[in-house]
RNA sequence: GGCGGCGUGGCCAAGUGGACUAAGGCGACGGUUUGCAAAACCGUUAUUCAUGGGUUCGAAUCCCAUCGCCGCCUCCA
């Protein structure tokens, strides 16, 4: 049994095939960059992040496309909106371009922390104006647009299929409508392809319609377009962008291109914070980078980046995620677990004897990854998967209690980390500093050793007192130490 | 008003008709180990899946009702 993909378009699982065989076209909503990412952004980009490895573990060549919303968009689609990118502006003194900049580095720094690939391309939507005008002068040409006063839109009637991803009628929506209409369009449900832009609108383009910006759901239609066809394999994205952005990408792309615009929809859950939403106004609004320094008053301390992304994938990637500080605690317990089995085994490899690999361990390892696959291939079970890996780790601490086992044996565990743990999840990574990295690390490294030296004289003298003064002192401090038969060692709390 | 989701042990969370006398993690407790610890290992911790009916040989899983929570429909991951 292969993959198979919950498809929001068909509402079941649907075995995942490419167009081409062997090769995946992939596109993901991307942020728009206009304030530090947060944990909303971690699930749904370590969610998509577990895709991407996973295909990539299953042979496919992917090519994977994240945009970056560098044009601020209009809050509705009526004229009174403001570009939330030049609100940020204006609050923070630069130019919005300048915004965009830094928290685009800031989005980048922070999904590296979180061990998420890189996206094969990650294109701005201000460097695609012109595909952007483009698609626009098509669907005029097809007659699926209007223009209206320098602004054009999308009519909505005239593409019969709308509806279809999110499973709402046009005219439910008619008399539902909750914004004011703007009385340019010819219905309330028709959206913006272009909007016309103000004198003091500060971003804007020159445009056959005369300077505007782009409507906000046209970048990620004309962007997959040029990297990825016609068609793409899979589009994924926040389950609250299936309407009406997704909806709106369909209607544009399938409209301009009289072709299916996308195979398979993915959409991630929501995260909430304590179980409410997570929002400015109640003050449980968590930045990527306050947890990982610890730095909110509803945490209790510091989160290691991979101890949020293992939270992320102990529950499913379509169920919501709530985030406490007591489930990120649990799941840094777990980390840590995880991360000290892997340290040992590590360790004993060097001086591990050789010999042949145990062959009822390979037969025990071969039965976890054919288990850690098929939860995988359900539809992302990572909890499961996880859970798989936990197995792991109780074997791999078994192993290194024993003296007997063989380099092989302990090669074929690691490798078995490497690949489901590190590879596909992303929580094992091959080095790991002896603490957190930092400039002062080298030197702390060094006094710890000499603490433990002296500690130990101490304890030859059996002198306990004096030895366990210095254990205690270090762990008030943070730092933890642990005596095994190859000697002390010490991590960090 | 329209659409959708959820409610599983102290906490997080899989499972969605029969191998469930319900994974896994965290926490707690007991044991092994240790000079004492830490870590690790072994064991214990839900006869029960919001509640009440029903369908079925069989339900946490399907249907109905009730209660509670949440999301989308406006930018948002």
């Amino acid at each position: 049994m292969g993959l198979e993909l919950h498809n929001t378009l068909t509402r079941s699982k649907d075995e995942f095939k490419p167009l081409k065989k062997g090769v995946v076209g992939m596109y993901v909503c991307g942020p728009t960059v206009y304030g530090h990412a947060h944990l909303g952004h971690a699930k749904s980009y370590v969610s998509f992040d577990i895709l991407v490895r996973y295909l990539r573990y299953l042979g496919y060549q992917v090519t994977y496309v994240q945009n970056i919303t560098d044009v601020g968009h209009l809050t509705d689609d009526a004229d009174e909106g403001e570009d939330k990118l030049e609100v940020a502006a204006k609050e923070e003194k630069k130019h919005p371009m300048a915004l965009a900049e830094y928290y685009t580095h800031s989005y980048f720094e922070d999904m590296d922390k979180l061990n998420c690939v890189r996206p094969d391309i990650s294109p701005r939507a201000s460097g695609h104006i012109v595909e952007q005008i483009e698609l626009v002068k098509t669907l005029l040409e097809k007659d699926y647009a209007y223009e209206v006063n320098g602004s054009v839109y999308f009519d909505v009637s005239k593409f019969k299929e709308y509806g279809k991803l999110s499973g709402r009628n046009v005219e439910d929506m008619q008399t539902g409508t909750r914004v004011e209409v703007s009385p340019d369009k010819k219905n309330a449900v028709d959206f913006a392809l272009w909007k016309k832009a103000e004198a003091n609108h500060i971003m804007q383009w020159p445009s056959p319609w005369g300077m505007g910006y782009p409507g906000w759901h046209l970048e990620c239609s004309a962007m997959s377009m040029k990297y990825l066809g016609k068609t793409i394999d899979i589009h994924g994205g926040g389950i609250e962008n299936q309407f009406p952005h997704h909806e709106c990408e369909i209607a544009q792309s399938e409209a301009a291109n009289d072709v299916e615009f996308v195979r398979y929809w993915i959409h991630n859950n929501m995260v909430t914070v304590d179980n409410q939403k997570m929002g400015k106004s109640l003050n449980n609004f968590i930045t990527l980078k306050q947890a990982f320094s610890g730095s909110h008053e509803r945490l209790t301390r510091h989160y290691d980046p991979l101890a949020v992304r293992q939270l992320i994938l102990n529950s499913h990637y379509r169920s919501t995620l709530d985030f406490s500080d007591a489930a990120l605690f649990a799941a840094q317990s777990g980390y840590e677990k995880i991360t000290q089995a892997v340290k040992s085994v590590r360790t004993n490899m060097n001086t591990a004897s050789a010999g042949d690999a145990d062959e009822e361990i390979i037969k025990e390892l071969s039965q976890l990854k054919e288990k850690f696959e098929a939860a995988m291939n359900d539809d992302l079970n990572t909890s499961i998967a996880l859970s798989v890996i936990f197995e792991l780790v109780r074997l791999a601490n078994k192993l290194t209690e024993d003296t007997s086992v063989t380099l092989e044996t302990y090669k074929a565990v690691e490798e078995l980390f490497d690949k489901l743990a590190g590879d596909v999840l992303g929580v094992v990574v091959d080095e790991y500093p002896q603490s957190g990295g930092g400039s002062d690390d080298e030197m702390v490294a060094k006094l710890v050793d000499g603490l433990i030296e002296r500690r130990n004289d101490a304890r030859e003298r059996k002198d306990f007192a004096a030895a366990d003064a210095i254990r205690d002192n270090l762990t008030e401090i943070g730092i933890i130490l642990e005596d095994t038969a190859e000697g002390t060692a010490w991590r960090r709390k």
